[in-house]
DNA sequence: GAATTATTTTACGTTTTTTGTTAAATATTA
DNA sequence: TAATATTTAACAAAAAACGTAAAATAATTC
């Protein structure tokens, strides 16, 4: 059931949202994959996000509804556009860039740590979760595999090495840092990882364009 | 000033302390690392530790007290052995692969998040681990901006980016998923952590030994 | 500009978590 | 066997986080 063009794949955030409720989603997003579920408190929610306590709870019942908010949106936008990117007409090159591009590199959505600190929380969402999570994985490692058959990745890296190596960089790739980095040259940001990812610090061939 | 033989380089961990004192200061650096000193809590750090609340308050006075004393053996340590691999006899190359096959990547001694969590803590160790901080950064700096130089590194690259993804790359290959992944061979991975941040996935260029 | 709605500030009582200590039981070491 | 180290369990005290209320400001809408 394919296609659709890849520049055509956006990951919506939570921007559709009116502001304050968007700014707690979103700032519990940030922190959640940081620290994990437990570690983060709503006070500290409201002081990020710039939201007073009562406004919080105005929208939200408690912490554990931000949560099942949150995870419900990014798993259903998530699911989405990672089969659109699958499915598209493009190469394994181009998809990765596509990836790396969206904000929140679809296949590292969850944090180890967010993961790990979900341990005792609500059966479903953890499956679901897991799912989600497993089919990324699964999905991420025939790429390599593909590619290192086809010989465009060194072939003497583990899948699992290139696997932990494509989360921790693709995490990266939306931090704060990186973004105050490149302010909003998203092309500039996506270029130079893409080179990093494929050829380190020699950095690309020369024979370009 | 200089010279010692790289290899010679190592960095002494807590190994030297009595096994439980250990214990505690790994896992309190482990746990400091990952979610900064506040959102840790004395009683996780024994029950990760495996060591009883009675006993960490047989060596420690507080959590503030593990902070110190794990801050002075590592800045000292850190210190030390960067200058000695700053000063080595070796190429760039041989000098970052010895700060990654090191426990804690020297450079990246600190994680950003202890040391954002670190804001309203005793003035005189902020001060110290700032210089620490600010003196590695700028010497890695210099070693990368000396590559550009010489057309070992990619000239495209910002030397902030670089400075970053080693921060974040180095941090990694200290990961307890990277530790499970590799066992204690440290030789193939510190190996596949230099031929990444050389070459990305493309891999090392074919005509080899 | 008046009325409505959204948001913040302050304050507070309640609940939960964390702290640090005690005494007794169990391991470990010399 | 004696001395030392460590753990378990229980606990009071302190600190942190929760969730709500009332009144004051700000922003929006009509």
């Amino acid at each position: 059931m394919p296609h659709r063009i890849l520049s055509d794949v956006k990951l919506p955030d939570f921007k559709d949202r009116p502001t304050k409720e968007g700014d707690i989603l979103r700032t519990a997003e940030k922190l959640f994959m940081q620290f994990g579920y437990k570690r983060v408190t709503v006070e500290e929610i409201c002081r990020e996000a710039n939201v007073s306590k009562v406004t919080f709870y105005k929208y939200f019942n408690n912490k554990y509804a931000v949560l099942e908010d949150y995870m419900q949106s990014r798993l259903k936008l998530g699911m989405e556009t990672f089969e659109r990117i699958r499915n598209a007409d493009a190469t394994l090159q181009e998809k990765m860039q596509a990836m790396i591009a969206m904000k929140g590199s679809a296949i590292s959505q969850f944090s180890p740590v967010f993961i790990h600190s979900l341990a005792d929380s609500d059966e479903a969402l953890i499956d679901l979760m897991n799912r989600w999570t497993d089919m990324g994985m699964q999905a991420m490692r025939q790429f390599f595999m593909d590619a290192q058959v086809k010989g465009e990745i060194y072939p003497e890296y583990s899948v699992d090495f290139l696997l932990h190596i494509w989360t921790v960089v693709g995490n990266d790739a939306r931090s704060e840092v990186i973004m105050k980095m490149y302010g909003d040259d998203m092309v500039k940001l996506s270029q130079d990882f893409m080179n990093f990812l494929f050829y380190g610090t020699t950095g690309p061939p020369q024979e370009d364009k």
